[in-house]
RNA sequence: GGCGCUGUAGCCAAGCGGUUUAAGGCGAAGGUCUGCAAAACCUUUAUUCGUCGGUUCGAAUCCGACCGGCGCCUCCA
């Protein structure tokens, strides 16, 4: 059984979905004024590693991200550059799912735009105001936190608190430091909406309650983001939508732990930080969700080349493992042995692992003692029946492959020189295995090297010689 | 100041009361195989879990104090 770690509660809580086969997710994503950084990416794959989890477990997952459209960042990014701000949020959304695809993130079933959600959410604000639980101020409108009694049930703040705190910024229109604002009003050259309060746009928390109210439902089971959403946007989310709906908003509310450079929050304003797309360039998806899935997705996490080239060259073992299970299976050998492997066990340890609060670090330990067993198994054995090799490549498929991402069973070409034709490499290593015949070894290793400095890494093996495209 | 996270080998990181005289990965050392490589496999690499006390038959795991790192309280994954 499946527990979760509940930011509401403080506590791994068991598992149980308000309707029990299906599951209704919602995660933040991204306001798309720029590409987005490694440490967004790091939620937005763990979030993508629950979602399969769950999938795995046996449910149907309806999974809803967000794109914020529209936003102060955005409008000023836009001036900045002088583009229309929707031209601008479309260019960098695309650029969002160009980098979420190569990170092999599995496609949401919903993308929610705030500006296709303009009279949802305005509903909305108008409904919060006839509650008494907004109000206008010549055409800004904030949230009344003070009517709302369980405000800081989810980040553990109580109002006095914050209000003593020193940090608030003075807004002279606020009732209170804490409300804040569902309508913003539209300074001269700034895009807007009509509404009865006037030319603007919405506030940056409504749009979440809006939009996951209308696809997910009212009440939903798993809303997640980084934890530096817990205060105030979800906090904010709840007060909207429990009063809206005069019923609970989100089940189990999860959190993922910062990405860190030195020890300091990867972030925008601190400039400290890499674009995915820029690490995807230095760096296979592979890589980047294996470092991800070794550390525990609540806890902060160090982020470094040395790391990322750490989690690279333990791919390698999993990358060597999938070429000879792609070899054999491609030669269907019947009629031979087929060696004992209790793949129920790992599968047992994969699950019990997951099902501690997606204990990704646990279950990439199986996978790699899965794989450890499986060439001890290769190495001991002559003549394996092709059997062995695809249950081996389902186990790893159904885990590995389609709960971690850490694992790629496609044939890609890795080759830097695309030019390269695969009828003289073959001719290279007659030619090699000739020279080796005759024992002329020097020829046989310029040969190699040569090939290497080509981007083609030679094996030998009893089997003859097998290459690979290498970076 | 309030709330929360965190301190485990050279590095990263699981474990959170007995099944662990502490997983897994990277790195390092030795070995098997090989003409040599590469890969793979085998062995070694924390008598110890920030420090000091306490609870317990038993603690890295619970409690207390102290020391250190980080985050949120303002837009932020």
């Amino acid at each position: 059984m499946l527990s979760i770690y509940n930011t509401l509660s403080k506590k791994k809580e068991l598992f149980e979905p308000i309707n029990p086969r299906e599951v209704k997710m919602y995660v933040c994503g991204p306001t798309v004024y720029d590409y987005f950084h490694i440490g967004n990416a790091r939620s937005f794959i763990m979030a993508d590693i629950v979602r399969r989890y769950i999938e795995y477990s046996g449910y149907k997952v309806t999974y809803a991200m967000n794109i914020t459209d529209i936003d102060d960042k955005i409008i000023k990014k836009a001036n900045e550059e002088q583009s229309n701000y929707k031209s601008f949020a479309e260019k960098y959304a695309n650029a969002f799912f160009e980098d979420y695809a190569k990170l092999k993130m599995k496609r949401a079933d919903i993308y929610p735009k705030a500006t296709e959600h303009m009279e949802d959410i305005i509903e909305m604000i108008e409904s919060l105001e006839k509650k008494g639980y907004a109000y206008n101020v010549d055409g800004n409108v904030f949230y009344d936190v003070s009517k709302f009694k369980e405000y800081g049930n989810l980040s553990g703040k109580n109002i006095d608190d914050l209000i003593s705190g020193a940090r608030i910024e003075i807004n002279e229109e606020k009732k209170n430091p804490l409300d804040f604002a569902l309508w913003k009003k539209a300074k001269s050259g700034e895009p807007y909406w009509d509404s009865k309060w006037g030319k603007g746009r919405p506030g940056w928390h409504i749009e979440c309650s809006a939009m996951s109210c209308k696809h997910l439902g009212e009440y939903f089971d798993i809303h997640a983001g980084g934890n530096d959403l817990i205060f105030p946007h979800h906090e904010n989310e709840i007060a909207q939508s429990v009063v809206l709906n005069d019923k609970p908003f989100v089940k189990y509310w999860l959190h993922f732990g910062f990405l860190n450079i030195e020890n300091e929050k990867m972030s925008k304003s601190l400039g400290n930080f890499f674009t995915a797309r820029d690490v995807l360039k230095r760096y296979s998806a592979e890589a980047i969700r294996l470092f991800f899935t070794q550390a525990y997705y609540r806890g902060p996490l160090n982020f470094s080349d040395e790391l990322l080239a750490g989690a690279e060259k333990g791919l390698e073992k999993f990358e060597n493992l999938v070429d000879k299970i792609n070899l054999e299976l491609s030669k269907n050998q019947t009629n031979r042995v087929i060696p004992e492997i209790d793949i129920k066990q790992y599968e047992d340890k994969f699950i019990a692992a997951m099902d501690d609060d997606f204990n990704t670090a646990q279950a990439v330990a199986v996978i790699f003692d899965f794989v450890k067993e499986v060439n001890r198994t290769i190495a001991e054995n002559e003549n394996i029946n092709t059997e062995f090799y695809k249950k081996v490549k389902l186990f790893l498929e159904r885990t590995a492959v389609d709960v971690l991402g850490i694992i790629n069973f496609d044939v890609e070409d890795k080759s830097a020189n695309k030019d390269l034709d695969v009828n003289f490499i073959r001719q290279m290593i007659d030619k090699r295995k000739d020279a080796k015949e005759k024992k002329d070894y020097a020829l046989a290793d310029k040969i190699r090297d040569e090939l290497k400095a080509l981007g083609v890494e030679l094996k030998d093996s009893k089997e003859g010689t097998t290459y690979k495209f290498v970076k």
